[in-house]
DNA sequence: TTGAAAGCGCTAACAA
DNA sequence: TTGTTAGCGCTTTCAA
């Protein structure tokens, strides 16, 4: 099985190639296979078809992304693939793509704004035909002024940018809905009898975090409510970031604790385990809901009332946007739904 | 903020422009910038930088495969990468890619060998350096011929395949010692005094399955229990699959059941709710077993016990074999390791 | 409708 | 060490 060793490799099979055994240009045989506007005829167009099935011919994408000045490709940028989110969130953007002819490269900045500039730097080499960013979104940063600069240069050279789930730049989008869910998600609760909240936060810096305690917050405001910013623990907008904030927590203040809303499903499952872990039961000791609604949620007992961000959704709105022509801004929004579930039952 | 419609858009700054503003050949200006053998004296050096800087250029990476004739992108083709043992997969593969300096593409094959193919073709016409294919691993398709023809073809072109978990074809592969980790997870079980085992298989097409269940079997087997063929409920790969099965078992049959494994996690994980849909405890009127360890288990209760996937050394693995040059098709074994954990007490 | 030829941005002989 | 020049595989004017 001694096949492509260095000096034995085949020339793969080009254009010219196809050509040749089919009797016409190169001009011809590119019109045929890899479509304009003009037509060919139709025998010259079966022949060229025939030679190229025979040669095992395919299109080589660079090449032809050179000559023809763009691609058709769109990079999705995320934090980390590995998180249940950003998954989803690939997978749903990858199907949009595929039927709307794009293929996608991901990218993953964990969560590095430095990483996100180098990233939208090679792309605009690679001539992108879109980006779609859903990754961190910090906010204050000190870099946020060069990505956006990066951004623009890439939409210079004609690429079009799409952000999730943060609004504060100038660019398209998706929105998530965080601030509006988070707040019907604390109406529900109120509602349901609950009167005293902890608020487990990610970063400080993050679009997510910000939107989610502030929707809350008002959500609860619209109840007489205050929450306090003592009540708001900032920790990693993790599993491990919620396990630990937990562990962090003063007994007393656990003990005063009715509900706890923890800004994302991962960091709530970190909560779980680190209640868990100190003897809380949930919901018996405190109630817990998070926001996402993560496939893996569905594992758990018990069940987790959430905030749905329909993510499939997400994925659609951003390949939509990404192919739009203009500049609009105005953000394609998505709504997120309040779903409870045991993890937060009705007080008598 | 009218940036970038057709009209208005910047021409992208070519290494061409570079030299000009630095005074240099085109020539000198390649080989200072984007990397060659050869030196560059460093004045002249210092000046293409600065110019390349002040004009903003980033090369176009299509420009440089087409020049080249190689690209440095390996695919990693996975079945689903909503899917947390791929996702994982993905990002430890890419972690390893970076440190070498390679870019990766994620594909999606949707479970489908014809799809395989397809992606395998396209790759192909984009000069992938390496293909990585960690996807479903179906046997006695009538499409494992044609696959690899076209991994032979994408060899053929200097390209390297990698197959993650299937030893059955003619290529450098990642082994993921499926058929040993589940044979200990059988003695161990065995050791902790079970009897009475039915197993949850994937389509049985499937590599992962097959093996799997060979390994519990001959696990069993050294201790002179039978694993006979109506105890292997084949089903799908996936949550749903594991659900499906228990909703669809007897409940003479369940109630005669001690333990059971299931051939991976998401399976295990869908037995789990599928048992609680019908009223059982786990571990208490039956145990349950999977295999890859994925990271969600972490959530659940009763902790489970599985074989651990050491994931990131797949991905390193992976990555390692698709820089070798050659052709030993000899596979690295990565050592699976059996994990107990609560959903299998120790029965007395 | 077809073909010849120029050009996309870059690299790599080959000379100087 | 540098520059000249000829490609890489493809698309797309421009003539025919």
């Amino acid at each position: 099985m001694a096949r492509a060793n260095e000096e034995n490799r085949r020339k793969p099979v080009t254009l010219s190639d196809v050509a040749r055994a089919a009797g016409v240009s190169q001009a011809t045989a590119s019109r045929a296979i890899n479509g304009s506007q003009r037509t060919v005829n139709e025998e010259l167009r079966q022949r060229i078809f025939t030679a190229a099935e025979k040669l095992n011919y395919t299109a080589n994408l660079s090449a032809q992304t050179v000559a023809r000045g763009t691609s058709t490709t769109v990079a999705l940028l995320v934090s980390d693939i590995a998180d249940a989110y950003f998954s989803s969130m690939a997978a749903s953007v990858m199907t949009a793509a595929e039927a709307a002819g794009l293929r996608v490269t991901i990218a993953v900045t964990e969560r590095s704004v430095q990483r996100e500039i180098e990233l939208v730097r090679e792309l605009r080499g690679q001539h992108a035909r879109a980006i779609i960013l859903a990754g961190s979104g910090y906010l204050d940063s000190d870099l946020t002024e060069p990505l956006v600069r990066e951004l623009e240069m890439f939409e210079d050279m004609g690429g079009r940018v799409v952000l999730v789930s943060r609004m504060d730049l100038p660019f398209a989008g998706v929105d998530l809905d965080n601030l509006e869910g988070a707040k019907r998600l604390a109406s529900a609760l109120v509602r349901l009898g609950y009167q005293s909240f902890r608020v487990l936060g990610g970063e400080r810096e993050l679009v997510a975090t910000r939107d989610r305690v502030a929707g809350f917050r008002a959500g609860l405001d619209g109840h007489g409510i205050t929450l306090g910013d003592d009540r708001v623990i900032y920790s990693n907008f993790s599993w491990e970031g919620g396990f630990d904030a937990i562990q962090a927590m003063d007994d007393r203040v656990l003990a005063d604790t009715g509900l706890i809303f923890a800004v994302n499903d991962e960091m709530a499952l970190g909560a779980l385990a680190g209640l868990r872990n100190r003897g809380m039961r949930v919901p018996g000791d405190v109630a817990l809901a998070g926001f996402d609604d993560i496939r893996s949620l569905r594992n758990i007992v018990p069940t987790m009332t959430t905030v749905r961000v329909p993510i499939e959704e997400v994925g659609r709105e951003a390949i939509a946007r990404a192919l739009e022509v203009g500049d609009g801004h105005q953000p394609r929004v998505v709504t997120a739904i309040v779903v409870l579930r045991e993890s937060t039952p009705r007080l008598n």
